[in-house]
DNA sequence: TTGTACGCGTTATCAT
DNA sequence: ATGATAACGCGTACAA
């Protein structure tokens, strides 16, 4: 029993066209207005957003596909995208791919089904061809969090390689030398990448890479438990340990709290994100902190860009800087 | 350039009613059928939901309402309604009222407008008079996590009451009788639940309450903290305390990490949730588990329902049991 | 069972 | 600036 424009209308003893023309801020008279105006508080009208959509082709509905929404990282992401979308009328719908690249190719198929107008997508692997075979031309996308290899488009991705960089680097000052690294799934941009930035700041500071240092979790909590326990195991333990991201981290700690091993009198550590967490470890643990609200923000902002009809330019590229926060978990081994 | 039902009716030259009649699964000879599948496979037609919704008024698309987003709880009920509505082709729109009354009904409004079938919503607090003005009469809600107090609706809560008494009441077999209480705003249908079952188990066991013990935080990770201080800093030290949600338990252990208290040597410790956390806080912390998966199941199955114009019966009020878990945050008084 | 034609509520075009 | 009217793509009476 909705009012339609027709009812407006009809009230206000005008055109639809005009009703319409009013409702979409073109110029109308001022008793046009009028009369409108108190028709659509008699009638309480509100546009038909669906019937809207059919004419406009514009669903006003972004969609956010992540390898899973219980994750703290994509939550924070989530909500930073759903808060500045908001004040623009788009309404965000989620989608979990649940870690496949099937699921994530079926919900990209769902999400251009439903009409999205746009997608911010955290890839859950490396390969990317299927994006655009999936969302067509029209859809815009924008990535997050991570890159693929064969799909080149707008982007939103922190600077992993500096950011561990400068964390090892810190180690490396404080006098460690034989620093353990639980590396992520190479088939993942950022775990790539923060490998890289391990490699290299070694390799900055003339320290031969020891391969038995590296371990490969696969970025879930139990495999940061259980390579920080094969890493306890080893003839010559590690001084320092650097883990790739925050549910391994968890798994590394609990791996440290279970095995008694003191930190950081025994062993050094690094992790990533969370910053609560830090404080509830003992000791306050050192972290690398990710921008997360803004690369949510960065994201929307470019999607709106590009949902505005703004196809101009090569794909941006965001690149947002993580700070590391130097905490109680790393010993100093130049003064004993 | 989407194909069109017409498309796919002139190149199976049979009528757009036929389409329309076979895509929604009404008999149509078998030669038709034919025809039309290879039309349909031809032109790679897909039904256009925009128009569809317009005449079926079905926007095929659910809302969820949560105070905050980035909140493990809230999340956990959002992946499991959404991995439930996904095989009945809903897509799940998410709403942060961020802790606000005045923006809940906002978003209230805002799905209402974007004619959402149904609505999941966590209340920011017990005031629902606003929820049937917001939404209508047409629009099924389902309560998760919170009910309210002037509005009855189908709801999905956990057994709050029963659950901390079975928690305090293993402190109580284990020799305590000073036990603290880390409350919430007692605004919030949990935290008065919560409250209650602490009470109750008191009395039971025939012990005084002691309205020192009992100290309210507002449920986030700040005010954990700081009433765990307040209960620290007493004359009469508890020797356990219960902590009522899971960001006030956070903040509690921070706090009991950051004075030096041993749990559970110098105090006992009950907190709340999230399973991980207790495997890393050392020790082990007793948990009260919450069954997120199954609380977004059930909403999403009672909102299914109603959606499909099952308006018959009662609200369904769905109480789920909660678990408690007993880890090594308790120390036995008993056997000193 | 099938075809025709209309309506859903809006925007856009074209005269006026 | 406004009014009349044709789309947008689909579902569905109604008649055949």
């Amino acid at each position: 029993m909705a009012a339609t424009i027709k009812d407006v209308a009809r009230l206000a003893e005008v055109a639809v066209g005009t009703v319409s023309r009013y409702l979409n801020g073109y110029k109308v008279t001022a008793a046009n207005r009028l009369r409108i105006e108190s028709a659509v508080k008699a009638l309480d009208f509100k546009i038909n957003p669906i019937a809207r959509s059919l004419k406009t082709n514009k669903s006003m509905t972004v969609a956010v596909i992540v390898p899973a929404l219980a994750n703290i990282f994509s939550m924070n992401i989530i909500e930073s995208i759903e808060r500045h979308l908001d004040q623009f009328g788009y309404s965000v719908m989620v989608c979990d791919s649940q870690y496949g690249l099937a699921k994530e190719r079926a919900k990209l198929e769902f999400v251009k089904e439903k009409y999205a107008d746009g997608v911010v997508l955290m890839p859950m692997c490396d390969r990317g061809s299927h994006i655009a075979g999936a969302l067509g031309p029209e859809i815009p996308v924008v990535l997050v969090d991570r890159l693929v290899d064969d799909f080149v488009t707008d982007a939103v991705v922190i600077d992993n390689i500096n950011a561990v960089y400068q964390a090892v680097e810190e180690l490396i000052v404080r006098g460690h030398r034989r620093i353990g690294m639980i590396a992520g799934p190479q088939g993942i941009f950022t775990a790539r990448e923060r490998l890289e930035g391990y490699r290299r700041v070694l390799k900055d500071y003339g320290i031969a890479e020891d391969a038995r240092l590296i371990l490969y979790g696969d970025y879930l909590t139990v495999t940061g438990y259980q390579q920080m326990q094969r890493l306890l195991l080893q003839e010559r333990r590690p001084t320092a340990v650097i883990v790739s991201n925050y549910e391994m981290t968890l798994g590394a700690v609990t791996c440290l709290n279970d095995q008694g091993v003191a930190i950081p009198e025994d062993l050094s550590v690094v992790g990533f994100d969370q910053l609560e967490l830090s404080g509830l470890v003992k000791p306050a643990l050192s972290v690398i902190v990710q921008p997360k609200e803004e690369i949510g923000l960065e994201a929307a902002k470019i999607l709106v860009r590009r949902m505005n009809g703004d196809k101009s330019g090569p794909p941006t590229i965001v690149r947002l800087k993580a700070r590391f926060l130097r905490r109680d978990s790393i010993r100093d081994l130049n003064t004993p």
